[in-house]
DNA sequence: TTGCATGTTCCGGA
DNA sequence: GTCCGGAACATGCA
């Protein structure tokens, strides 16, 4: 689930539903998947604190407070979720924020991801790593800047979080399939007219997918070909290939992505 | 039962 | 140093 455009919409979730509330009580009967402390130490830093404006980079959601803040990592699984009307706790809400009306649950069924505490923003750089510019604050000659020295395949470029943060695996392939460039292509051969296209591709895919809260399985995009079996290509018609690249799960139309 | 899955990280080899 | 593939991690589902 989680690529940049859910982690946007989680972010914005948690603006409209934690922002303001007080944090009471920390609990997490799932206690091991906070990753840089313990459920003791999350909570004597976060009990009486307020929930203030969540930020968003590539893929990690920082909850900020009025003292720490707390960075979610949701590996391909993990969600939040608000209730304040006292519905069941599901099996795989591991970390509990108790706020004064309502509580924020970490929900991650398989564990790839995690919760850790940052008390400043030099422990937040720490525990997302090096991580390149969020991949909706570029422009295209940022995006052409980073390219420029990188060797390798581009599926790989645009996938490296520490090059741009946010794209993942879906969003990879829609966006290369968007562009018409094959997942394969060097970085080196990039033209200008590439360029342009990947660029735009890029915009198009991440703005459409947050105006959704998720990378939609569309007609007219290649998503849908993922839940289909001997998908067409949606602009034409050609039977969409399904491989491994980058030994990830990929697809692309062999017609409108012409291997390099 | 087996293989696969939208994440990251670590390792060995080219 | 760079890049790639593969394995590992944990869990549910077809």
């Amino acid at each position: 689930m989680p690529e940049l455009p859910d982690v946007e919409a989680l972010r914005r979730y948690v603006a409209a539903h934690a922002t303001g509330r007080t944090i009471e009580r920390v609990e997490a009967p799932g206690a091991d998947v906070i990753r840089n402390t313990t459920p003791q130490g999350l909570g004597r830093a976060l009990k009486g604190r307020r929930f203030s404006e969540p930020d968003r980079h590539g893929k990690w959601l920082l909850a900020r407070t009025d003292g720490s803040t707390v960075v979610m990592h949701f590996g391909m699984t993990g969600t939040l979720v608000w209730a304040d009307d006292g519905a069941a706790r599901d099996d795989h809400d591991h970390v509990i924020f108790r706020c004064d009306r309502g509580e924020l649950r970490f929900n991650l069924t398989r564990k790839f991801g995690g919760v850790w505490l940052a008390s400043d923003e030099r422990e937040v750089g720490d525990v997302t790593g090096g991580l390149g510019p969020d991949a909706l604050d570029l422009g295209r000659d940022d995006l052409a800047d980073l390219l420029e020295d990188r060797r390798g395949m581009l599926k790989s470029a645009l996938m490296d979080q520490q090059l741009v943060a946010g794209i993942g695996n879906i969003v990879a392939d829609e966006v290369l399939w968007h562009a018409c460039l094959h997942p394969r292509t060097a970085v080196g051969d990039l033209g200008e007219d590439d360029l342009d296209r990947l660029y735009e591709a890029m915009r198009i895919v991440l703005t459409e997918s947050i105006d959704e809260g998720h990378v939609p399985r569309r007609d007219g995009w290649l998503t849908h070909a993922r839940d289909i079996e001997d998908a067409a290509c949606a602009r034409c018609d050609a039977p969409i290939e399904h491989g491994r690249v980058a030994s990830r799960s990929t697809y692309w139309c062999p017609r409108c992505q012409p291997r390099p």
